[in-house]
DNA sequence: CTTTGGATCGTCT
DNA sequence: GACGATCCAAAGG
């Protein structure tokens, strides 16, 4: 949530700190992820693949190094800027749903890495409450892209959202 | 529709 | 020096 953009949470993953081999927390603090293991709700922000940008946000206690990914999420309002920001692309569907593709439409990058979400700004990211109810049966499975610890469901989505990335 | 391979570089070994 | 918490275009059915 950023500017006139707005955007409902649909996909998570859990990263489980120093618990979880796939999380870049297991092996200790880093200059990287040293923000996953500051307090909890801020923005943790990693660069991939050589030119993807991923959220996290921090959850756990302070050390912990426990974060949440965002995976996925439904556009509600800034269509037109998350577009732009998208080169164009035209399919609502495709404009949030992976974690490197919200990212790319929020326009967030290294420079949002740390920040406060739960300060409304109209100049960073921040996540706040619009009264939205969870959805009362979750969908649930391994998690997305990684290599290692594969055998936990901690890949969380809203059942039947178009936007919720399709698992490989 | 599905599958495959290329892009591209910061981070840690 | 290897490899990623990925995405997309192109090619094949």
């Amino acid at each position: 949530m950023r500017g006139a953009r707005r955007a409902r949470i649909v996909e998570v993953e859990a990263y489980l700190g120093a618990l979880d081999p796939a999380s870049h927390a297991y092996r200790g603090p880093t200059a990287r992820n040293a923000t996953m293991f500051g307090p909890a709700g801020h923005l943790y922000v990693y660069f991939t693949y050589g030119m993807h940008w991923c959220a996290n946000a921090v959850c756990g206690e302070e050390g912990e190094g426990t974060a949440v990914l965002l995976r996925a999420l439904a556009p509600l309002a800034g269509i037109p800027q998350m577009r732009m920001a998208r080169g164009g692309i035209e399919r609502m569907t495709a404009l949030c749903s992976g974690p490197a593709k919200l990212c790319q439409a929020f326009g967030i990058d290294r420079a949002f890495d740390g920040v406060d979400l739960t300060r409304e700004s109209r100049a960073k990211p921040w996540i706040g409450d619009d009264g939205t109810p969870p959805p009362p049966k979750p969908g649930r499975s391994s998690r997305v892209g990684i290599s290692v610890a594969v055998g936990h469901e901690w890949r969380w989505f809203v059942p039947d959202d178009p936007n919720v990335s399709r698992a490989r």
